[in-house]
DNA sequence: CTTACGTGAGTTTTT
DNA sequence: CTCACGTAAG
C-alpha cells in the first residue's frame, strides 16, 4: 500500500483498536476505494472513522465531503460517531440518505430544478393516491392497469433514471405504461409535489445540465462515502459518478465505497449488485479492502452462515472468521407443525431467559410478515412481552396524515393530494358528485382543485344567494376554512402550527366524538410534541451553507415527516422480545436468534424461485438472517403449516442443507438422510402443492415445564432436552441445587 | 355518510 | 385464514 501521504501515528485515539485491515481501509491514499465489509465486520466504525482521520489530518474540511447512507438511522449514527471523535461542528456538514441530500440540493436550487420552493414529497401512499385519481382521469381499466403495478412501474423507471420518453414501449401495454407515467409526472409537476425516486432523478438531471451547479459540487465535495454500496440502485450510482465528477474529463474526486455483496437484500426493489464490480472497473479501483474479522458471533455461526452463502456464484469473495471460540452449536428443530414450532420457541426463550438472557436481546425472525401471528399468538398465551418491527409508522398513521396534510396546504394549497385527503375529512358535506365536478372543472382550467374551488365559490366574496348546489356550501365552508387557517399561520412557530391543524381542522373533535379516537387524539399531540421537538433540535441544523435558500421551518417539517416516518413503534422502554422479517434485521445483532419457518417455499421463497438470481437473494437473505446471532442460533422448520387457510407440507429449506452437520445440534428428530449429491429441487412447486405423508415427531418424553422430582436434588422443573429417543438427556433446574444436565438412561426422574 | 357484507389477494420495502 | 378494499344498503 501506497503509504507515502500519511504514516499514521500508532497512539492516534482515532486509530486505536481498529485491527489491520481496519487500519488500512481508514487510512488509505487518496483514491477512490471499495471496502468489501462483512457482517459484524466494524464496517460503521470504519467508516466514521475514514471520515475523522480525513478531516484530522487537514486532508479534507468538514464540509468537503459526503458521505451518504439509505437509512435516516446509519446517518444519524454516523454523526454522532464523528461529533465523539473529533471536536468538530457537524452542522453544514453532508451525511444523510441519499434522499435527504437530494432534497437538500433541491431546495437549495429549486428554480434550476423547475420546482417551488415548498416542494411537498409524496410518500408511497400519496403517491398511490395519485396514481389512482389520475387514472380514474384518464379512464384507464385498473383490473388491466393495477395502480400498485403502475406505481411499480413508474419508479423502477426512475429509479433506473428514464423519463416516460426515454422508456421503450412497441406494444399497447407498456404504450399505456408510458403515458400514464408521463401524465403522472405532469401532475405532479402542476402540484408541486415530488416522489422519493423523483428527488432523486430530479437532482440527477439538475446536476448533468447544469454545468454551474454540477462544477459547484464537484469542486466541493472532494470525497465522497457511500454505506451499504450493495444497495444502491441504477440511479443513485449514476447520481454518485455524476458527483464525482467521473464523466468529465477532469480527474474525478474520489469515492469511498463500503459494502457488503453477500448482503444486498433489496434486489426486488431495484438494487444492483453489480454496481460493485462496475464501480471496480469504472474506477479503475486499486483497493479493494476485505474486512472478514467479524466481532460479532462465535465460530459455529460464522461457519454455517459462510457454508451457505458459498453456494452462490459470483461473489466478490469472502470469509468470516472470528478470534472467539467455536461456540455454541446452531440449533436444529424440527417442528411437526407451526404451532408446535411456535410453542418450541416459547419454551426456549423461557429457558433462556430463566438463564439470564434478556428478552430484548432476542430476536424471532422469519421471511414474511405472515408467520409473525403465530408466533404472537404463542407469545401472548405464554404472556412474553414482544414488539413487532413493520406495519404503519407515526407518519404514516391516517389522523397524522390529515394533521400533515392541512399543514401542506397551508404552505400550498395547490397540493390537490393533500386537498383531497382532508377536503371532506372531517366531514363538510362534500360528496362524491361536488368532488367530481371540482375536479373536472380543474382539468378543464388545467389549474389545481384549490383555485377551481376558490372559482366556484368566488373569489372572496361568498355568493349565498342564487343556485346553491348541495356541495356548493361544504365547499364555501373548506375555502374559508383553509384561509382562516393560513391567515391563522402567519408568523406563529411550528408546534402552534402543529396545533392548528389538528384543532381548527376540526380533528381533534372528530377524534373526542369517535369512541375509538382516544389513541387517535393522542398521537395528533404527538404531533405537536414532534413539531416541538423538530423545531428545537433541527433549527439551524439546515442552515444557509453554499447558497442553501433558507426555507421555512414548516416546509422543512413536511420533508422530515416524509423521509423519516418514524420508529416502527415507539414501546422501546420495555423489555421485549423482537419480532421482525429478516430484511428489517439486517444491521441488527442478537444474543439469541430463532429463524423460523426455514421450509421450501417460504425460505427459500417460491416466488423467489422464478425470478433469476432469485434463489440467491434468497441465499442472502439466509445469511444476513444467521449472521445477526452473537451466541445461539435457532433454525426451525415445521413439517406442516396453515398458509393461507390451507394446511401445507413443507420439506426443509435446502439453505439447511447446506450447513454441515458438524455445526448443528438437532434437537429433536434423527438428521435426514443425506444422500451425498445436492438434493433435486426442480419439481418443489408441484410437490409443495401435494399432500406428502407426514411421518409423526417422535414422541417426546419429557415436556419442557414438566415438573419433577429426583433423589438427590429434590424436585425440578424440565427447561430443555436434547438428543434423541435412544439417548435423551434433559436439563432441569432444580432451584436451589441449580441447573442439571441429566441423562435420561441413568437418572431417576419421577414426574409430579 | 356510515355500516355491512362480499370479494380477492396474500414476499421482502432502508427513502 | 385474515385483511383491505369496494360496493350496496340503511
Amino acid at each position: 500500500m501506497n503509504s507515502q501521504t500519511y504514516s499514521a501515528p500508532a497512539q492516534d485515539p482515532l486509530l486505536t483498536g481498529l485491527n489491520d485491515k481496519q487500519l488500512e481501509a481508514v487510512t488509505l491514499p487518496h483514491q477512490s476505494a471499495l471496502i468489501l465489509a462483512g457482517a459484524g465486520s466494524g464496517k460503521t466504525r470504519v467508516l466514521t472513522a475514514r471520515i475523522a482521520w480525513l478531516i484530522q489530518t487537514g486532508q479534507v474540511s468538514p464540509t468537503g465531503l459526503l458521505a451518504v447512507t439509505f437509512t435516516n438511522k446509519a446517518a444519524k449514527e454516523m454523526l454522532t460517531r464523528i461529533t465523539a471523535s473529533l471536536p468538530i461542528n457537524t452542522r453544514g456538514m453532508w451525511v444523510g440518505t441519499f434522499h435527504g441530500l437530494c432534497n437538500r440540493l433541491l431546495r437549495a436550487h429549486h428554480r434550476e430544478a423547475g420546482l417551488p420552493a415548498s416542494f411537498q414529497i409524496l410518500d408511497i401512499a400519496d403517491q398511490l393516491s395519485v396514481i389512482k385519481r389520475l387514472m380514474k382521469l384518464m379512464n384507464v381499466d385498473d383490473e388491466k392497469f393495477p395502480p400498485k403495478q403502475v406505481q411499480n412501474f413508474i419508479n423502477g423507471c426512475k429509479d433506473e433514471g428514464l423519463r416516460a420518453h426515454a422508456v421503450d414501449a412497441y406494444d399497447p401495454h407498456s404504450q399505456k405504461m408510458r403515458e400514464i407515467f408521463e401524465e403522472y409526472d405532469k401532475q405532479c409537476q402542476r402540484d408541486g409535489v415530488a416522489d422519493f425516486a423523483e428527488l432523486l432523478l430530479r437532482c440527477y438531471e439538475l446536476l448533468a445540465r447544469d454545468a454551474n451547479i454540477r462544477q459547484h459540487y464537484q469542486s466541493r465535495f472532494k470525497y465522497i462515502l457511500v454505506d451499504e454500496f450493495q444497495d444502491t440502485n441504477q440511479l443513485q450510482y449514476l447520481w454518485l459518478k455524476l458527483l464525482t465528477g467521473h464523466g468529465d474529463d477532469a480527474k474525478h474526486n474520489c469515492m469511498f465505497a463500503v459494502g457488503d455483496d453477500d448482503q444486498s437484500i433489496y434486489g426486488f426493489r431495484g438494487a444492483r449488485v453489480g454496481n460493485m464490480r462496475d464501480f471496480e472497473k469504472d474506477f479503475n479501483i486499486q483497493h479493494i479492502v476485505k474486512l472478514e474479522e467479524n466481532y460479532r458471533s462465535h465460530s459455529n455461526i460464522l461457519d454455517a452462515a459462510n457454508a451457505i452463502i458459498s453456494h452462490n456464484t459470483n461473489r466478490l469473495g469472502k470469509n468470516l472468521w472470528t478470534a472467539a471460540g467455536a461456540g455454541e452449536p446452531v440449533r436444529v428443530y424440527d417442528a411437526y407443525n407451526d404451532t408446535d414450532e411456535a410453542q418450541f420457541i416459547v419454551d426456549e426463550i423461557k429457558m433462556l431467559h430463566c438463564e439470564g438472557t434478556s428478552l430484548g436481546d432476542i430476536a424471532l425472525l422469519y421471511r414474511s410478515n405472515a408467520q409473525s401471528r403465530i408466533l404472537e399468538h404463542a407469545l401472548f398465551s405464554a404472556n412474553l412481552p414482544y414488539r413487532v418491527y413493520g406495519g404503519l409508522r407515526f407518519f404514516e398513521r391516517a389522523e397524522i396524515k390529515h394533521a400533515l396534510a392541512y399543514m401542506r396546504l397551508i404552505a400550498n394549497a395547490h397540493d390537490d393530494t393533500a386537498l383531497l385527503r382532508v377536503i371532506n375529512f372531517p366531514t363538510r358535506g362534500i360528496g362524491a358528485r361536488s368532488l367530481e365536478q371540482l375536479q373536472a372543472s380543474a382539468r378543464t382550467d388545467n389549474c389545481s382543485i384549490w383555485q377551481a374551488a376558490i372559482n366556484k365559490v368566488g373569489n372572496g366574496a361568498f355568493s349565498t344567494h342564487g343556485v346553491n348546489r348541495a356541495g356548493t356550501k361544504g365547499i364555501e365552508g373548506f375555502v374559508a376554512l383553509i384561509r382562516q387557517m393560513v391567515d391563522e399561520a402567519y408568523g406563529i412557530s411550528l408546534p402552534e402550527l402543529a396545533e392548528l391543524a389538528t384543532t381548527m381542522s376540526g380533528l381533534t373533535a372528530h377524534y373526542e366524538n369517535d369512541r375509538e379516537g382516544e389513541d387517535r387524539i393522542e398521537n395528533l399531540k404527538e404531533l405537536v410534541t414532534a413539531a416541538v421537538s423538530f423545531t428545537n433540535q433541527d433549527f439551524g441544523n439546515h442552515n444557509n451553507v453554499d447558497g442553501e435558500t433558507e426555507q421555512d421551518l414548516l416546509t422543512q417539517f413536511l420533508s422530515h415527516a416524509s423521509l423519516e416516518a418514524g420508529e416502527h413503534q415507539a414501546d422501546v422502554g420495555r423489555e421485549a422480545l423482537q419480532l421482525m422479517t429478516v430484511h428489517a434485521s439486517k444491521g441488527l445483532e442478537f444474543k439469541a436468534v430463532f429463524i423460523s419457518g426455514l421450509e421450501e417455499g417460504l425460505c427459500p421463497h417460491e416466488q423467489s424461485l422464478y425470478e433469476n438470481s432469485g434463489l440467491e437473494e434468497e441465499r442472502r437473505l439466509m445469511y444476513v438472517a444467521v449472521t445477526r446471532a452473537r451466541q445461539r442460533l435457532y433454525l426451525s422448520h415445521a413439517q406442516s403449516r396453515m398458509l393461507h387457510g390451507k394446511v401445507r407440507y413443507g420439506i426443509p429449506s435446502r439453505f439447511l442443507d447446506e450447513i454441515p452437520e458438524e455445526l448443528l445440534k438437532r434437537l429433536n428428530a434423527k438428521p435426514v438422510a443425506r444422500s451425498g449429491g445436492a438434493r433435486d429441487y426442480s419439481e418443489l412447486p408441484a410437490m409443495m402443492s401435494k399432500q406428502q405423508s407426514s411421518n409423526q415427531k417422535n414422541a417426546m418424553p419429557w415436556k419442557i415445564g414438566q415438573q419433577v422430582a429426583h433423589s438427590k436434588f429434590g424436585n425440578g422443573v424440565v427447561v430443555s432436552y436434547e438428543g434423541n429417543a435412544n439417548d435423551m438427556r434433559v436439563q432441569v433446574n432444580f432451584g436451589r441445587e441449580g441447573l442439571k444436565w441429566l441423562a435420561l438412561e441413568f437418572a431417576k426422574l419421577i414426574p409430579i
